[in-house]
DNA sequence: CAAGAATCCTGTCAGC
DNA sequence: TGCTGACAGGATTCTT
C-alpha cells in the first residue's frame, strides 16, 4: 500500500504526464469511494488546465486553473493508471478516468475503495478536513530530534503506534515505521515518551533515510503497485524486517545469539523487529 | 482525553 | 483443483 515514498513517486509521475495539460473529459464510474465524490466532479474537472502538483503526507494535490485542487488519497489499494486514450477500456475498479487534451487517460483504480477524491479551494488546501490535523512532514527540515521528542512527550503508547499516528508525524505507514525502528535499533514496543535524547537523535535520520532511499528507488512495496507510467513497480524491494518473520536478522550473527525477526501485533497491525538489536 | 478495537471493501495467498 | 479463512500497506469512528 502506498506510503509516503510511493505517493511521492505517483505524484511525480502524474506531474510528468499532466502538468500543463487540459482535462478534455472526465468519466465518473461511481458516486462514491470512501466518501461521496464532490458534487459535479466531472463538470468541475472538464476543461480545466492542470497547473501543478504537491504532496502532503500521503495525499496528492493536483492544482487546477479554476481555483480548485483535486485532493487524491490512494487508501490501501489505490493506484493511478496511465494509458493512451486509444485503449480506453476501463480496467477493473477504475472508478474515475480523466482524458487529457494530448490523448492520455489517467485512471484512479482502487479495488478496496479506501481511497478518496475531493475538491478543495487551492488557496486553502491545508484547511481541508483531511489535511488540517496532520503533523509535520518527516522529510521537512523542521522535523528533527527536538521536534520528535516534543510530539512524543507524554505519550505512553508504544512508539510504533505513535509513529503511525498521522497527527504526530504525517506520512509514515506500517512498513516504513518497522524499517526505521530497525535502523534506529529501537523496539516497536518501547513507550513513545522514552524515545528522546540519543534515541530520538537516531530515529530521525533513520526515518529520513528509509523514506529517501525508497523515493530514490522509485517507490516500492506493494505487490500490485503500478507506477503512473503504467509499469509494474518495485515489489522486489528488500525489506530488512518487514514481512520477514522467522528469517535471520541481517545485522546479527544468527542463532543461538539471535532468534531472527519476530512479529507481534500492535494496534491490529503486524510489527516486525529484531528482538536482539532493538531495545 | 487517550488508547485500543471495529470498520469500510476486495484481492491474494496459505492451508486443508 | 477448489474451497475457506486469515490477512493486507489507511484512517475514521466507536468503545472503553
Amino acid at each position: 500500500m502506498p506510503e509516503l515514498p510511493e505517493v511521492e513517486t505517483v505524484m511525480r509521475g502524474l506531474r510528468a504526464r499532466l502538468e500543463g495539460r487540459v482535462i478534455a473529459r472526465a468519466r465518473i464510474g461511481r458516486p462514491d469511494l470512501r466518501w461521496p465524490l464532490p458534487e459535479g466532479l466531472g463538470q468541475r474537472l472538464t476543461g480545466a488546465r492542470v497547473t501543478g502538483f504537491r504532496r502532503r503526507a500521503k495525499y496528492i494535490l493536483m492544482r487546477l486553473d479554476r481555483g480548485e485542487s483535486l485532493l487524491i488519497h490512494l487508501g490501501m489499494s489505490g493506484r493511478m493508471l496511465i494509458a493512451p486514450v486509444s485503449d480506453a477500456e476501463p480496467v477493473a475498479h477504475e472508478h474515475v478516468s480523466l482524458h487529457t487534451d494530448d490523448g492520455w487517460r489517467v485512471g484512479f483504480v482502487d479495488p478496496r475503495r479506501f481511497g478518496s477524491l475531493d475538491l478543495v479551494a487551492s488557496d486553502a488546501e491545508d484547511a481541508h478536513r483531511l489535511l488540517a490535523g496532520l503533523g509535520p512532514e518527516p522529510l521537512g527540515e523542521a522535523f528533527d530530534a527536538s521536534m520528535l521528542s516534543a510530539v512524543l512527550a507524554g505519550k505512553r503508547t508504544p512508539i510504533k503506534a505513535a509513529l503511525l499516528d498521522q497527527r504526530l508525524v504525517a506520512g509514515l505507514g506500517n512498513i516504513y515505521v518497522c524499517e526505521a525502528l530497525f535502523r534506529a535499533r529501537i523496539s516497536p514496543l518501547r513507550r513513545a515518551d522514552s524515545v528522546a535524547g540519543a534515541r530520538a537523535a537516531r530515529l530521525v535520520p533513520a526515518i529520513k533515510a528509509v523514506l529517501t532511499e525508497a523515493i530514490a528507488a522509485g517507490g516500492s512495496s506493494l505487490r500490485d503497485y503500478v507506477q503512473p507510467d503504467g509499469e509494474l513497480g518495485y515489489f522486489q524491494h528488500a525489506w530488512r524486517v518487514y514481512g520477514r518473520e522467522g528469517k535471520a536478522c541481517e545485522a546479527c550473527p544468527g542463532p543461538p545469539a539471535c532468534p531472527g525477526i519476530a512479529r507481534v501485533v500492535q494496534s491490529g497491525r503486524g510489527s516486525f523487529y529484531c528482538p536482539r538489536l532493538q531495545r
